[in-house]
DNA sequence: GTTTTTGTTCGCACTTTGCGAACGCCTATA
DNA sequence: TATAGGCGTTCGCAAAGTGCGAACAAAAAC
């Protein structure tokens, strides 16, 4: 139901709010930026993107330090309410630290959400300051660890509405390979990415499943190519993920 | 620059932008909610709300389970990108959550913020699924222990302009009061909330500053009441915060 | 000292918001 | 099974407010 929840097309929408947002979005990009380089990147006028940085600063949302704007950080009230809602969450943080921690790389918990996986929860040794590694940050779910294991168990029907949506095009052959690839996972329960998404980072992941056997999120541990080739070789890291995610799948079910 | 950075007064804003907002605090507040409610509670007509909340959707920031909508996990990388940029954040996380540990209470980061204290981070033993203690949450600076460490190492004319347009009145007594508290605090380092903000719940803070001396931050232990009153008679709690702040003061000036 | 680039303000045309009314669906109750 | 009241959704339209452009101010670059 959240996976694939897409208003229609041509569904009356607020344009004066899909601007804001994508102004909200160039700050998260660009870590402070000023009113005529954002007018330019989003071609507005420079009028029209005051008024709105000056909305935003007016709620507390973004801040401003001499002629820059960034964004605030009450903006991560929004986000962590968002998370607290999950049903798993609480239960899930203990475990993918602990997790984190065995495996001395970065635990995730993603969530899918439409038509992408969202980390809810990321911890490790990287200092990440890319905005698209860090929690709350979108991943495409076909060509990654965690997005392969939501798919795996997720009915083909609403997967291939959101590869509609998402614009994703696959010939037959590819096709094929990720139909098998999905069967594999629902065998093993388990899912990989050797480097598919991100150049030479390496992640497997474990789904989430609920009493019907659907989705729900995934638990994953990623790290750079080489040191991960040895983890795995050594065969215990699925095995740890896959008891990370169990225990969080039973304490959810009992609910 | 920051702690005290508002809007003049009257400056043009986008109303659109601010009904929207409203809408996305009312939906932290609710944990899910539905048009009608959400439309009775903002004085808004269901069409408006049903367009306002169609438009989050579509961005995707909003999801909708059968006919209640919720907060997407997604806003959470609009919160984490604005923490990232925090300079000393990256290098905070990890002695707090060691913090935490050893006194086995909450710890905080509070980062002043237009007028309020504003919580970047929060690691504890507490599960908590209320909204106004988690991560970019706002608090009064003058009523809690993060907050008056902020104000003991701000400049008075700052202070009274955050005072003015957070319409706190104090009088002369009470001006009396805060102002030997404060000065108390810089003699000490040190702050308490002995159930001021909330009841039965103390907390500690030290300031972070910058190489001028003015605050940039806190760090806050906290706790219920008794707990934390036997665990500060053992008077080891304030030097715990203070190596804590010290240590991510030292490295940040040290940039 | 001059030129360029930046943020900010203002008034106005026109796009768009937000309203109200109507519709259809589902649930509760008789 | 009928019916009433609740809900979310759709639509057209008037009023409102957005977004533009031009002009100004202030700072930075040359």
């Amino acid at each position: 139901m959240k996976i694939d929840d897409f208003p229609e097309e041509g569904a009356r929408s607020v344009t004066t709010v899909e601007t804001n947002f994508r102004l909200l979005e160039a700050l998260r990009k660009s870590e402070g930026a000023g009113v005529t380089e954002l007018a330019d990147e989003l071609s507005l006028t420079k009028s029209t993107v005051h008024k709105h940085l000056t909305t935003l600063r007016k709620l507390g949302y973004i801040v401003k330090e001499g002629t820059t704007y960034r964004l605030g950080i009450s903006l991560l009230g929004l986000g962590t309410a968002a998370r607290s809602q999950l049903p798993f969450y609480e239960t899930a943080k203990e475990p993918l630290e602990k997790l984190s921690d065995t495996t001395d790389e970065v635990a995730t918990l993603v969530v899918p959400e439409h038509g992408y996986g969202v980390y809810a929860f990321r911890e490790g040794p990287v200092d990440d300051r890319k905005t698209h590694r860090q929690a709350g940050a979108r991943i495409p779910l076909h060509r990654t660890a965690g997005g392969k294991a939501i798919l795996a168990y997720t009915p083909t029907e609403i997967r291939d509405r959101i590869f509609r949506h998402r614009d994703v095009k696959f010939d037959s052959e590819e096709r094929d390979t990720l139909a098998r690839e999905l069967q594999n996972i629902r065998d093993t329960r388990t899912a990989y990415d050797r480097g598919e998404y991100i150049d030479d980072w390496y992640c497997v992941a474990v789904p989430i499943t609920d009493a019907d056997r659907n989705a729900v999120g995934a638990v994953t541990v990623s790290g750079p190519a080489d040191r991960m080739e040895g983890k795995l070789s050594r065969n215990d890291i699925p095995n740890l993920i896959g008891h990370t995610a169990n225990s969080i799948q039973n304490r959810l079910r009992s609910n």
